[in-house]
DNA sequence: CTGTTAGCGCCTTCAA
DNA sequence: TTGAAGGCGCTAACAG
């Protein structure tokens, strides 16, 4: 690769002018300028990003953590879109993104303890963490503490963090809106007890704008993220909530998942859908185009959210302290046949 | 971070010595090897991969390039645990990992281009091309061509190149004969004309050895992505299967998604599965969990893949060049109960 | 406006 | 067995 010196060669001129006509600072004559441009871009010049990092002693490296499921891969769709759009606004920023897999499954902590003393190790120039509980907030915590700028990707506004959020809140809330626009006046959420607070706060806000009446249906007795095992209570659920005494029209459900089974349930109680209930989803995974009918769900913007954390993680790098700040990310009603 | 710099001074000793002792390369004096390697534990020391890139002009960093669905996102769950797989393979050795995403949904060319560029500027030690279409294949030859060592993940032997191929054929054909140990003797292979040569193949090779009846129903008409299309195209297909003169007692399918289809068709005319008929698909996507019955299908070792490929192209980047090697990986049965 | 000098952390060469 | 010198490519400080 050509370098500066190879430049200065050419111009006949010394490598530091053609480094600050390159970075544009400093006092460089026209001439010198449109030379060393010249020069650079038949050249291919690229800076040597070694030699950046070497000088100002630190990399221009973007550490991304997340989590990996061997077990359950059920987030590896919603992943890929968050790397996508973190990766495509560093690349324009001269950032590198370096993807870590923290291991969840096995609940390694000393494989994890070694994945956080990789990351630090490398001093990259910030992290982006895309998840929002314990200990994703106590990574941010530790990245603080060793003046790693950190930026979290969540579902709701974290206190004292900065974080981007997907507003799930807000998705639920605009699902049931749409849901009464269409006519529907008894709407139900479905889910679990205790993991679904900022969705069933969506479900409440617009039940209590709408002046509707709350019906929620709640599987206490569930932990863990056996897929299967959630579309088999979406599907045991559709039979108390098809018997109920005033059963409801429509039925927003926790996750697709879940909302698959609901369905499936329905189809063999003979339940039409939408014309008896209507469904909704959430998370638009590829499951949502293979149901009967195709579901409705509720999508998270994963390609802008990585974006914008990319973004912001940016502005936090380069820019003085701030106060903490948290952008939301509005959810979009992906709309299919059950509605 | 700690230098080598630092660990001199606290050893009182030279630079170079520390150097030495902690790559426990030349004459080192058993004395000061240890109190330098105390020393280094002490102040959590860990190589400036910067430094070290200038030094040896060359990035310890592998590129992996793969492609981005927008529209289709059907790869991301095979993807994401190939990068897994290469990731901690490589981190072992010292390397970093690094994604780059073509969009060849909007086929853009000129985006495309600008990532190479961005990938041979950087200067990687090597590269991991996941896939095996004619583009990838260029980008092989474009990569030998500027002398950057790589290696592709393919799904057949590639002729001329290094590659770590996940065996389709041995998956059918193993598939095949599973199916004709629990009994089937009409084994059927559904699919698409022309892209699907290897699992054909395999298919073949083992209805031969078998002695058994090549029974293939293949769509002419298709070309394209559209992962619903595809279902679609399963579900009229099975109608065709179930009303052939002689139906066959079992069918293994181009896809998941074809599977799916065959089986939502199967069930609505009260064809058994698998007492009338047994369903295998391929790939084991998340799919395969949700269908009812739950599908058998050839599952891709990705993982494994990912850090085989990781393996050749370390040993292809520190070795001499040898001839262009080619490692199969073994695709595994995940049987359910549509089989 | 331009050039020289020094140094980031590491490794290779050569001298002691 | 150890150390000193030099340089990878870049930039900041300073001198011309």
């Amino acid at each position: 690769m050509a370098s500066l010196k190879d430049i200065a060669k050419r111009a006949e001129l010394s490598i530091n002018t053609v480094s600050r006509a390159i970075r544009g600072i400093g006092y460089v004559s026209e001439d010198a300028r449109k030379k060393v441009m010249r020069i650079a871009v038949e050249l291919g010049y690229r800076p040597n990003r070694a030699a950046r990092s070497l000088r100002f002693r630190k990399n221009f490296e973007i550490a991304v953590i997340s989590f990996l499921g061997t077990n359950n891969r059920s987030g590896d769709q919603l992943m890929m879109e968050k790397f996508v759009g973190i990766k495509r606004r560093l690349a324009a920023s001269g950032y590198e993104m370096n993807l870590h897999f923290l291991d969840i499954d096995n609940d390694s902590e000393l494989a994890n303890l070694k994945i956080l003393e990789d990351i630090t190790g490398q001093s990259p120039a910030g992290i982006i963490i895309i998840g929002d509980s314990e200990l994703y907030k106590s990574i941010y915590r530790l990245m603080e503490a060793k003046k790693i700028p950190a930026v979290l990707i969540s579902y709701d506004v974290i206190p004292d963090m900065d974080c981007v959020y997907i507003d799930r809140q807000q998705g639920v809330r605009d699902a049931v809106h749409y849901l009464a626009e269409k006519g529907r006046n008894k709407i139900a959420f479905a889910g679990f007890d205790g993991i679904c607070c900022n969705r069933i706060r969506g479900y409440r806000k617009a039940i209590e704008e709408l002046g509707l009446q709350e019906i929620i249906f709640s599987e206490n007795n569930y932990s863990g993220s056996d897929l299967e095992r959630i579309f088999d209570l979406g599907f045991a659920m559709s039979k108390t909530i098809a018997g109920a005494k005033i059963p409801p029209d429509a039925v927003i459900a926790y996750s697709d998942y879940l909302a698959a089974g609901l369905i499936a349930g329905f189809r063999e109680s003979n339940v039409k859908i939408p014309e008896a209930i209507a469904v909704i989803g959430f998370d638009n995974r590829e499951l949502a185009t293979f149901t009967n009918p195709g579901l409705t769900t509720i999508a998270q913007p994963n390609f802008r959210a990585g974006e914008l954390a990319a973004e912001m993680l940016l502005d936090k790098i380069t820019q003085a302290n701030e106060q903490p700040n948290a952008v939301g990310v509005p959810m979009n009603l992906k709309i299919r046949s059950s509605t």
